[in-house]
DNA sequence: AGGCCTATTTATAAAAA
DNA sequence: TTTTTTATAAATAGGCC
């Protein structure tokens, strides 16, 4: 009787040469993966989460109790405000942290001309000072306040502008950006 | 000739009973699991990445290139706004907005004292027009426009104020939070 | 892709080191 | 804990549908 199949036959841990043995291959060892991760989870009470990138990039995955929830731990764990966590959310943010900018920017030309509202009012209630019995008590703390607004909103753009992506503002990370979507 | 052991034993798939017997097959199995995701890596040029929480909350991953490159692939890939993704990003970023709302409060009465300040200046003007040589022209634009930045500060500030995690303004998602840490 | 088959290679349970 | 041993259970390469 002649030999239906040679078996299993030894192969060489390399990349396979055929495309076509490579793709079932593919396919086989990753069901194979999965149901070994999940003997491991109901054997040992493990939560396991696994992620794989085909050689075409699709993506496959395994989770127990599901990928989420167990990514999110390790983020969580290994978190650190320069490790390339963040460059998650860096990303998630590039727009709108752009948008930001727009915004500060449109702010500022607000806020210079109240800056000079404010001096114009200085000017005329100088000018005018026991001279008009209708002039109100202004309080004078208005102008200086605004001086430091201006000050530090145009640190904060400053940094914001930035491309190292590590802006700061008085010592303290600027952790996230916010897009406000907001036309003056 | 007695037998030395009885070799590999069929078990049953259950969470194993002895925590001994448990704590072995643990290593033994994650380290084949790691064994197996490598050699699909080598095979099929895949990129796997592999989170394992023990029993005892230990962590052990694995990465081909590196775990934090595939997570965060998949993140993107999976990122919709009100998928759990965002749960991380909202976490790392509670403190900041709540730092963020504190400065909008700040910049309100900042405001307030400059839209009080420009009224001010709306009267004297009113009451002196024509009748002051030293007046200069103002830009009646300043004040209007004061107002509609109030205002959408106001909204901003009560959205960001919302618990739901999703605040919004002018039909915008407000996407990250931002961390000023400027003391006026 | 997803099963089935067979012969063979691998993984591993149990015990001991 | 990891490693070794032994004997056996599982996984899988290469075919073929």
């Amino acid at each position: 009787m002649t030999r239906k199949s040679r078996g299993r036959q030894k192969i060489e841990m390399t990349r396979m040469s055929k495309e076509s043995n490579l793709l079932v291959t593919f396919s086989k060892r990753r069901s194979g993966l999965f149901k070994k991760a999940s003997e491991l989870c109901t054997l040992c009470s493990a939560e396991i989460a696994i992620i794989v990138f085909s050689p075409g990039k699709k993506v496959f995955s395994f989770g127990h109790p599901c990928v989420e929830s167990i990514v999110n731990r390790y983020l969580m764990k290994n978190s650190t405000p320069s490790s390339s966590t963040l460059q998650l959310m860096e990303a998630h943010r590039n727009a709108s942290v752009r948008e930001l900018n727009m915004q500060l920017t449109n702010m500022l030309s607000q806020l210079e001309a109240e800056k000079q509202c404010g001096e114009e009012l200085s000017k005329i209630r100088k000018a005018s000072q026991g001279t008009c019995w209708w002039e109100a008590p202004i309080n004078e703390i208005g102008l200086q306040e605004l001086e430091q607004l201006k000050a530090a909103m145009e640190e904060l753009k400053k940094n914001v502008a930035n491309e190292d992506g590590e802006a700061h503002w008085g010592g303290v990370k600027l952790f996230a950006g916010c897009s406000w979507g907001v036309e003056f």
